[in-house]
DNA sequence: GTAATAGTGTCTGTGAGACACTATAAA
DNA sequence: TTTATAGTGTCTCACAGACACTATTAC
């Protein structure tokens, strides 16, 4: 690099993660700060990039980092890139431009003991949304969920958050706690098993999990893409 | 700020624009490049964001240096932030995270006469797809060509690279320039004409231009999304 | 038994797609 | 006249939404 970088303005680029998951309901994974500025609020967890890792590297890394995941347990993770926060005022320490990710992990994982994951949890979006985190992770937590909530219309990627196996309810119960709409079941199912490539039935059955009728299991399909998607403007 | 900016890495970011417009076809503004790297190549406009100056502003003040736009007519543009590229290698120089943007502006007005307008100019997007563009350049109009198309589907976008008043063969060839299918006449025609806010009548009738009979004018509606969406998987 | 979940059947309204048709201009 | 564009009518099929219904479990 026979350049001189001192000619332009000096940056610092960060990675954020919105990192999604339901359980009981949706929560977003946080860590509270030990550091200022903004210690001991709530933050997304996330870190610089270094000037040898490319953007999506350093993503990859912090997420993992962050969570305790093992590189073998990533691939089960969706992570995708969201968008970029720029104003100038966002980082009171220097200049500082953010790329944020949304990542769709299935049902929460615990967080493993680490240095950076000591402080890590699962909080209720609704909580995260009405308390003040850190920087401008508010605006880029909202970013992330409308994101969530568009892509769940065209893509399978509730499989995603759903896990290796599940029910069809189970699947429902992601798309509600997603949206927070109420979705007829029956239609609902009618949609997914009528879509090629969205679900796999395994042939199992899961008896007494919940005082009902045992219900079939299924695994992810091999297809990508909703088409027709499933609206969201339906409530029914 | 009292903090010590050498501690983290220096990055560079810029920002790139891909500005579409409809005239007979698709077209994407290219800059010509007069300085290595890359000099003679053809690039997407763009410069270095400021160190005082926020990304998305950095995106309005390159779009109007290098289109010659004046601010009075930025309005009549689309402009929304469209993704990062951050690869390590992606400018031989320096490390350097460029932050991309889509821009829709009405039909092709010619680049003013300017230091960095000199050499701008509307190249169809289907010579510019097959020539060697600076950069990963290429990777970002592909990126920018997506989203427009995906735009299309639920927005009423098109009306922006319509112009102020058009006919429905106008708004139909815009549909048809960006998705590259084509699209049945009357089923659009019942589309656009059956959507609240999409486009709103004028009373005024073109006539002469096309050797046929005189066409209604519209002017764009006061709406934004389309619900339900114009669906592309359609080629009929 | 009751309550809760799993799963099926069926009707209706909307709208996309196909395509035939008429109307009005230029050359 | 021919040719090209503007615009209307109508049929069919797919599918979303509503909702009634049966089946199988836990308690």
């Amino acid at each position: 690099m026979t350049y001189d970088p001192s000619k332009y303005p000096p940056f610092a680029v960060t990675v954020d993660i919105v990192l999604l998951a339901v359980t009981d309901d949706l929560r977003v994974l946080l860590i509270e700060r030990g550091v200022e500025p903004f210690a001991g609020a709530l933050a997304l967890p996330g870190g610089f990039v270094g000037i040898d890792e490319s953007v999506d590297a350093a993503a990859h890394r912090e997420l993992q980092e962050e969570t305790g995941l093992t590189p073998s347990m990533m691939p089960a993770v969706h992570l995708e890139q969201l968008a970029s926060f720029g104003a100038v005022d966002r980082d009171p320490r220097m200049r500082v431009v953010s790329v944020s990710y949304l990542g769709l992990s299935r049902s929460a994982p615990l967080p493993a003991a680490g240095s950076d994951a000591m402080s890590a949890r699962w909080v209720l979006v609704s909580e995260a949304l009405e308390s003040d985190l850190a920087f401008d992770h508010r605006a880029i937590l909202m970013t992330g969920l409308e994101r969530a909530r568009a892509k769940l219309e065209y893509t399978t990627l509730a499989t995603t958050l759903a896990g290796d196996t599940f029910t069809l309810s189970d699947l429902h119960r992601i798309y509600e706690a997603i949206w927070g709409t109420k979705l007829d079941l029956a239609n609902f199912r009618r949609k997914v098993l009528g879509t090629d490539g969205f679900v796999a039935p395994t042939g199992e059955k899961r008896v007494g999990a919940s005082g009902g009728a045992p219900a079939a299991i299924y695994r992810p399909g091999d297809g990508t893409t909703l088409n027709p998607p499933l609206a969201r403007t339906s409530d029914g």
